[in-house]
DNA sequence: TTGACACGACACTAAATGGTGTCATATAAT
DNA sequence: ATTATATGACACCATTTAGTGTCGTGTCAA
């Protein structure tokens, strides 16, 4: 009843390595404003925060304004869903899968 | 010592929906050509193959001639990087974290 | 051998993506 | 009061993405 604010795909988010490493970071930090963010990166700050504003959006991440700056924590939850789509395919690299498709990948050579 | 033919980053070959869809269609039929695939999606041959491109260069699929058509078969195990990321996040939904997180939303609006 | 089928390769296009720089505003510090 | 800091909101741009259509070729069937 609480977080359905998905406005975008939890897989789109998780598919830009900044935006791993932002989660990265954020996991480690438990809240962490944007310019000390920014500081981690190549890039300028305008960029980092749109890749803040696209976490929001798949619920990974969740802001507060303190004084003149922005915090943002993680809300790893949304993961779950990462976490069971990717449980469904483990069957297939069991140790006897994986000999088959060593065996396939030769036959591709 | 055998498959880091990773072109592409497995994290973005999963962000499309199309693309999870073709994961999902090979992971139930064992082995299928591109025009069965085809039959599956809203949208032309040419785009499901660069889908499967795409698949392919992040070692997710493999596929091999037969005839006249070319058979494609999922390989899964590149999938276990995905695991491995997701796993170590999954500390913070535990129950505990669950209800801070809830708390941070209300707090939030 | 003629025709239908399956595909790869290519050229093209609209829209999304991932950056940039600038300006205005609120807050903190001197 | 003034100045420096932190940010949001824009406008802008190059590249990538996800789709299209077409043409040529190899293969199977009649």
């Amino acid at each position: 009843m609480s977080e359905n604010n998905q406005l975008r795909d939890v897989f789109d988010a998780i598919a830009d390595p900044t935006r791993r490493r932002l989660i990265h970071l954020l996991a480690e930090a438990e809240e962490l404003p944007l310019h000390e963010l920014t500081a981690q990166f190549p890039m300028g700050r305008t960029a980092v925060s749109k890749h803040l504003t696209i976490l929001k959006e798949a619920g990974l991440v969740l802001d507060r304004k303190v004084g003149r700056e922005t915090r943002y924590r993680l809300n790893a939850s949304p993961l779950r869903e990462i976490q069971d789509w990717v449980a469904f395919y483990s069957k297939f690299w069991s140790t006897n899968m994986l000999r088959l498709s060593q065996l396939l990948e030769e036959e591709e050579e």
